[in-house]
RNA sequence: CAGGCUGGUCGGGCAGUCGCGGUCCUGCGUUGACGGGAUCGAGGAAAGUCCGCACUCCUAUAGAGCACGGCGUCGGAUAGCACCCGGGGCGGGGAAAUCCCAUCCCUCGCGGAUGGGAAAACCGCCGAUGAGGCGUGAACCUGCCGGAUAAGGGCCACAGAAACAGGUCGCUCCCUCCCCCCAUCCCCUCUCCCACCGGGAAAGGGGUGUAGGGGUGAGGGUAGUCAGAGUGAAAAGGUGGUGUAAGAGACCACCGGCGCGCGCAGUAAUGCGUGUGGCCAGGUAACCCCCGCCGGGAGCAAGGCCAAGCAGGAGCGAAUUCGUCUGUGGACGAUGGGAGGCUGCUCGUCUCCAUACGUACCGUUCCCAACCGUGGGAAUGGUCAGCUCCGGGUAGGCUGCAUCGAGCGGCGCGGCGACGCGCCGCCCAGAGAGAUGACUGCCCAGUGGCGCCUCGGCGCCAUGGACAGAAUGCGGCUUAUAGACCAGCCUGGGGU
RNA sequence: AGGCCAGUGGCUCAAUUGGCAGAGCACUCGUCUCCAAAACGAGCGGUUGUGGGUUCAAGUCCUACCUGGCCUG
């Protein structure tokens, strides 16, 4: 995922945190936002310090990434059938994941999306 | 072969696919939220932040004093360092294996576990060289380091007479008093001898007590003394003797410690030897303190630059008439005027202002009323078009900041070493919600299982790689770390 | 990045100049009660976060580490 596509301001970050809209899962945990601002999809990766040292953060965030960037074009296309404005999303890491193995990652991630209606329901066979 | 210690190196490798960040180059009928290529991309600790620096600001080549803090054996190394290197002193640790014995267990053997012990030689230490004693004695590792004579203060619980110094108990000496014993003297009784006036000897008892000797007890002393006094972590050198009224390093022999002098070794700390002196010299300075040395403070979120905006500050700053309506407070329109924007300037156009300053608004102080909110009065200060200049802090962007450095690698030389010098070669991560990841295959250590035999090797299968992620940079230290390899040294056993 | 503080029984906290580790609540047992509660009495419960050092002696002093919390911009 490049990094124009990550969502890297504080005040978007404290903005989709306080108005978006939350979905849970034991691997993580996604908040979702539109946005009129701008016509794309920002992903913002988060892992506070209840996931562990330096090491198991960023290796929670890598894993989010790389899980999530297959998904993107998916959601790009959802975008377009709905003609909707951008999405901003952010990832946040829970402990359990630093155990996780990536499809374990990906298969939370696909549920997380199809709830929250960003994934095209029809489609089984995401990336 | 088994085990130990120390030092050093590495910290999985190769290939493929997808993906991320930096730099450079490049493509275009589409200059894009586009594509392509090359190259580079975590560590020995990047960590903890315990020290020392570079660099930046305060703020100026941080210079002096005080306070405060740190450090403190000697020499060296270094840009610097308290922790680096090599010495010195004092202290602590130092497995197992081998042999023997005891007990227990079992698959009964040259078995295992636990506990205890270990000769001679050699070595180390104590002991004047010795005799003797102690030690299964190693290699090696590790902690600490100014001053408590001869600046000063504090503290040393409990116990103990006493915690550092005079005194207490005690031991002596002297004086006084009481008592006892002995000797002298006197008297009485009995026995024996000479012998018959009597004398002598011995035993027992009593009395006297002046002078004499000894002992016990009590009281007292400007007396001597610290040998002894159960305690305690610690009690003023140790052992033996001389000596004394009693004692004591008071004196003597040997030894121990300290100070001073000399000689030798060493740059020095210090060590060894020797002479001498007095034993007055308890511990604690990781208690205050004294001596010597060092330190200005803050930190890359330091600091610099940029655009916009805001808070704030300073300054400039114009003043006409006419008409209509009216509740006479004002409102509207016109004319010309003022300030500014658009522009390089003029014209033009647009916005705002205007006797507006008052029965306005905002503060402060005082008085009155009121339960409060508040209201009334007085005094006093400021504001009332707009423009210009200065101008933050935070957030944002650029920079500091990623190639020139206390830099890295190789070779050689010097040094025990930390390290230094010379030559050659190289440029080596740089983000900013924070890049180095994921998957697959093979190999390499390691582990487990199975099979084969020459009994420690081979083959197959499965499993499988720790601690940990740069954020201004560097040098030490500390802490975490699966394992692998190399070198040196030491102990024990076996073979030759 | 820098600075500061704390860690003591299950919980909340004391411990003066280094000198026998304590209090309240909780728990257990007993008295009281028909039974509980309350009250009263007794008891249990500690490697003072961990390691090393100084000292005769460490919760206290020094040092290294671990955990938790707070502050500044």
């Amino acid at each position: 995922m490049q990094r124009r596509f990550r969502l890297s301001r504080s005040e978007d970050f404290k903005r989709v945190r306080r108005t978006g809209k939350s979905y849970a899962h034991p691997l993580v945990v996604l908040v979702a936002q539109a946005s009129e601002s701008h016509k794309q999809i920002r992903i913002g990766v988060a892992a506070g310090k209840t996931s562990g040292t330096a090491v198991h953060r960023n290796r929670a965030k890598r894993l989010l990434r790389e899980a999530i960037r297959p998904l993107i074009p998916s959601m790009t296309l959802r975008l377009a059938q709905d003609n909707t404005s951008g999405w901003d999303l952010i990832l946040i890491a829970r402990p359990a994941l630093a155990g996780a193995t990536l499809t374990d990652t990906r298969s939370a991630l696909t549920n997380l999306l199809k709830r929250a209606n960003l994934l095209p329901a029809v489609d089984e066979s995401p990336g």
